[in-house]
DNA sequence: GTCTATACATAGATAGAC
DNA sequence: GTCTATCTATGTATAGAC
């Protein structure tokens, strides 16, 4: 490469690269300084030092703090596969048992990520409305799959499907949760296993 | 009653009485701050102008905002009934599902007093060491209770009941914790029945 | 594009009069 | 014991130089 060449294209790193590069990087810095702070201890300041930027510069990527935890947030709930998980079943004749481990599997799944965060993220995020409508809606939006699900499989034999629907989503997600996250963590293996013949046996007894 | 009597004993209101009872109403306001606003936002200019007392008594009373919350976590913690009603069935030949019963029907109890406040305090409570230290025991507390019960009761079949402890006593912690403040507000009676009717038959499956 | 310096707001907490 | 006035600290966000 001659110093001709250089002059006319001096840049290696394209503008967009570059920016999109920093913005990862605060966006990382964020995640990392929210799992250990907290919201409201999670100041600006560390997370732009924790990202090696100037606060200055941090506020040209985003506008403003809760900018930066929507992002994260955004960025989880779309990863989130459970209620395409149980749409992916809806149709088919599959043990009931079978269903439900895919379905508490990819739940768990989604945890591992960074369990922290995604305490902080759930309770302490500013509850924007915009926001918690998008949550409220993930959540009734797994409810209801859940209870299609109840109405159609031949081995449910629970009666109550509304209840059963609720308890079944909150049982999962919030069991799931919290034990990834517990000090003395639980084998997940045995997690997934136990949480499957719970809720498999729950909604097959009849009463 | 004569002015000369007055004279000997002119307060009618002794003064630890009446501290106590602006204590208690700092606590109450408290209370009802946290709950509306959370932690952060709950401030402790908000909290003295609902007790109708200026912020400079307030800290009279009490050295600083997190001394205020702790209080209020552990009159709640106090108040716990869950393990001591395990404890009492724990020699006795009651059919698994009753104790279940019971066990299910106190955490729910426990938890109608101020949802809002309790969410609040578990969520957001400043985790002092102290505190962390005083929760986390009464969590054990809880697991190891449940833990002699599927030990020593007949009816369970459950094999892993370390795992099923904490299952178990999660489940019912957690579901009841969310379900009794969500929107849409279940029925106490169906959740209760819910609940019970999982955790027997999980704990009394032999797979 | 990145920095430093700083403005601005608000919270927790204290001093000192009454 | 209670108040008002105020201090101090800290955090968010912006301005302006380089």
């Amino acid at each position: 490469m001659t110093s001709e060449q250089r002059r006319i294209q001096p840049r290696k790193q394209p503008r967009q690269v570059r920016a999109e590069l920093t913005r990862q990087r605060i966006l990382a810095a964020a995640a990392h300084i929210f799992a250990e702070y907290g919201y409201a201890a999670g100041t600006t300041n560390r997370i732009a030092e924790q990202a090696r930027v100037s606060i200055g510069s941090l506020y040209q990527y985003y506008p403003n703090k809760d900018a930066i935890l929507a992002e994260l947030l955004t960025r989880h709930l779309d990863g989130d596969r459970a209620t395409e998980t149980l749409r992916a079943h809806k149709d088919r004749p599959d043990p009931l048992e079978q269903i439900v481990r895919v379905f508490v599997h990819t739940v768990i799944d989604n945890h591992l990520d960074d369990p922290e965060l995604l305490r902080i993220m759930i309770e302490q995020a500013p509850r924007s409305a915009e926001l918690l409508e998008r949550i409220t809606r993930l959540e009734w939006e797994m409810v209801g799959d859940l209870r299609d699900l109840l109405n159609r499989h031949p081995e449910v034999r629970v009666h109550d499907k509304d209840t059963a629907a609720r308890l079944v989503a909150s049982t999962v997600e919030l069991t799931v949760h919290q034990l990834v996250a517990s000090p003395g963590s639980i084998d997940l293996t045995r997690l997934e296993n136990e949480l499957v013949a719970m809720v498999t046996g729950y909604l097959r007894a009849d009463r």
